[in-house]
DNA sequence: CCTACCGATCGGTAGG
DNA sequence: CCTACCGATCGGTAGG
């Protein structure tokens, strides 16, 4: 929106062309600051210097730091929903769809749950709001349709017999999707890998950890009732 | 530890029993404060005057804030593996034993995920290393002592023979027992209510989310291939 | 354990 | 878009 000189290609841009790049500049720089720390430990003279301008600069583009934070998430949040959707509508089948879901998230966000932190806890009630509804529309929304895809095809259980509903699947999907821990790449238990990772969340989603003989004894949810040896 | 004058019951409390109160007293205040808004938005002051005292008081106690931060944070992961290592001593069944565990950890700790993040990001080097230990310890090994338990009952599918290792079932479930979002109680596909989460995590746990005529066509990891009706 | 106070840093504004 | 600067708040110290 808002792109209306492309008239003179390669001539001296113009003062909007200018300050509509000077406003990309500061959206990534804000987006590596605040995806990387989290909206209190970004400083805006941080950002202002990332991108060489000086702090009072910023509030040309943008009228305060949390404006400038929603516009960041909603940027990123759009992001998320053109490939999610994008998965998809390639429909190939809901292993290989979860799987590249695993492989797209957490190359585009590190860390998830930093963004729900500062989305309920940093920000007015009128901009969490706002970003309640993109993260929903954005994240939740599309991996639901993925997961109500399953149902309505007969691959996965429906809810009303005993499987999970899309909606639900997709926060446990979205909470798996959380790495481990810091960055101490030591045991994790085989979690290292994206792919393994990938591998790993499938295989649970979908089969379950439960070995097949013990299968279906616990169908209804009661006690499984193992002793040892 | 250091609990010497249990001598005067009722008396006047002594220096040390006073102190140790106060410090008890800061440590409580300090639990609440940072369980529920994150290691950076509490500042000494609100903590101190939680427990009315004045902010330079703190010091007597704590040498700094990061040193109260990690002995609340110690406290906590104490509490943890408290509770988990009794829920796996009850060894009641995987089932049962994943709900108990599920039913008990929000109630200690509502935010686990701003927890990792502060640990990784707001400590130094040292503090960092020595709280990732206590996290380990307290909460990933008593869970994955659980899953070893079930693989070694033939309950749980051995990783040898696409299974999932025990460490990273710990993380994967960790991962799901962060809330859905904010606190906004609308639409989450039945996650609302603790034991209808309880259900449906072990519920896909354990059996995964497949319909049972679609299961083991998909156990190598390959494409299931499911088109539209 | 209090009063008083420190330097640093924060988000944001004035004025050009 | 810069320089200069604001009041507020931060973690922490001095000194008693």
């Amino acid at each position: 929106m808002e792109v209306r000189t492309l008239a003179r290609r390669g001539a001296t841009p113009s003062r909007a062309d200018e300050s509509a790049e000077t406003r990309q500049a500061i959206l990534r720089a804000a987006r590596e600051l605040f995806m990387a720390n989290g909206y209190r430990a970004v400083s805006t003279r941080q950002i202002a210097d990332a991108c060489g301008l000086t702090q009072p600069a910023l509030y040309r583009h943008f009228s305060d730091k949390q404006e400038l934070y929603a516009a960041v998430l909603e940027e990123e949040l759009d992001t998320m929903r053109l490939g999610l959707e994008r998965i998809h509508a390639r429909n190939l089948g809901i292993a290989e769809q979860l799987r590249q879901v695993i492989r797209f998230m957490p190359t585009t966000r590190q860390d998830l749950a930093q963004m729900f932190h500062d989305i309920a806890h940093e920000l007015d009630q009128e901009t969490h709001a706002r970003l309640q509804v993109a993260f929903e529309r954005s994240m939740i929304a599309p991996l639901a349709a993925i997961f109500a895809d399953g149902i309505h095809n007969g691959v996965l259980r429906d809810p009303a017999h005993g499987g999970v509903p899309p909606v639900a699947a997709a926060y446990l999907l979205l909470g798996m999707l959380q790495r481990p821990t810091g960055h101490t790449d030591r045991e994790r238990g085989g979690l290292a890998s994206l792919e393994q990772r990938a591998e790993m969340i499938v295989s649970m989603m979908l089969h379950g950890l439960l070995a097949s003989d013990a299968r279906d004894n616990t169908a209804a949810g009661h006690t499984t009732g193992s002793r040892d040896t």
